[in-house]
DNA sequence: CGTTTTATTGATCGTCTAGTCTGTTATGTC
DNA sequence: GACATAACAGACTAGACGATCAATAAAACG
């Protein structure tokens, strides 16, 4: 083997930066030009590396997906009981995104922009749905052993429609929906969830 | 006054079918020439009539918006009970569009497209997502109204959370979840209504 | 008929697009 | 130092973009 001249930058990073903007301008909106100068990458390299824009975007996608359900983790284990995470969580999602960070959700965005006519980007965004769906199901199922939910939540349900709420709130933070009708629909939420039991 | 020679069309039909390829693709997607070729029209006309792509966009958005609501009406005053068409509604979104229509939502497109960048796009959107609720939380009086509800519901709780559950749904279907997973969610909805109870 | 008004047509504008090609630079290996 | 390998830098391509211009066509009015 041998070695040609060293990289003049980091994959990982170029991601991240990637992924920050199509975040906020989603993929069509994005220029090639705009693209490679907000990550500081020669043309060339990007084509060597990642194929085409696409095959950019594709990996933002994943990293994102990823980033995001580390974060739900996290908030779905951020107080002592797990129903409490749970409420939390729903109640800091309609905070609105932390400072810096963009409104809305990369995901829901490309479920928009492409729809059913990509299949590996269709793919990526069902998986995490799913994903955070079964995230949220397992906070259920903990909620009720730990005897805060009584144990005929329909589960499967719940977690799907919660799951759903949270999308609907990236949504409408996106547009610039004031956070306190958001925290109305988080309290919905919450306050729905005892009542979803199957029988 | 005087007049000169007469359009070649209808000015409604070009908008109505623009609103189906702006639907179905996007605003960025749609490029020009492809819009024009869709709504049958001369671009020199296009320019004449509605001032730039961006002007026909709005009136899009617009038509697409009443015409939304309309049929929310619609749906809203199916069955005899306002509580039975409220449900009925939430489960006839959840079984998808219907054939030929595009899946999906434009105002939810918009919105993700442009978020809080173009204040005008962010008006019409938001001015629809409160008509929406309006329209649900005076579906939800009645409900009360008809005894189908009891009187505790917290009707602009709820109207939000619903609004926000149809505009997930719509969110999800142009991705191709499967309709069993939004007749779960809708059911998980409907189950949640009489919970939020202000006290 | 001639004038006025409006709409249509087709060519064209400059710009931007995603993507490619070529030559140069920087490394490791022999 | 010569060679192989890999990355960078910048010019470049062909086509699409939104938007405009000038010329033509079709109506109403005098």
């Amino acid at each position: 083997m041998s070695a040609g001249r060293p990289r003049s930058f980091e994959e990982q990073e170029v991601i991240t930066r990637a992924t920050d903007l199509f975040w906020r301008q989603g993929y069509e909106a994005t220029g090639l030009t705009q693209l490679l100068q907000h990550i500081n990458m020669a043309r060339q390299s990007l084509y060597n590396v990642f194929g085409e824009k696409r095959g950019l975007y594709l990996k933002c996608l994943e990293y994102y997906s990823q980033m995001d359900l580390e974060r739900l983790d996290q908030r779905l284990s951020s107080s002592q009981s797990a129903y409490d995470s749970l409420c939390d969580c729903l109640l800091t999602f309609a905070a609105g995104p932390p400072a810096g960070e963009p409104a809305g959700c990369l995901i829901v965005h490309a479920a928009c922009e492409f729809g059913r006519s990509d299949s590996e980007i269709g793919s990526i965004v069902q998986n995490h749905w799913n994903a955070m769906a079964a995230r949220i199901g397992r906070s259920l199922e903990n909620s009720i052993a730990g005897g805060d939910l009584p144990a005929g939540v329909n589960v499967l349900q719940t977690s799907r429609a919660l799951t759903h709420t949270i999308t609907a709130i990236c949504v409408m933070q996106r547009a610039g929906v004031p956070a306190d009708e958001m925290h109305q629909v988080a309290n919905a939420a919450i306050e729905g969830i005892a009542v979803n039991t199957s029988f």
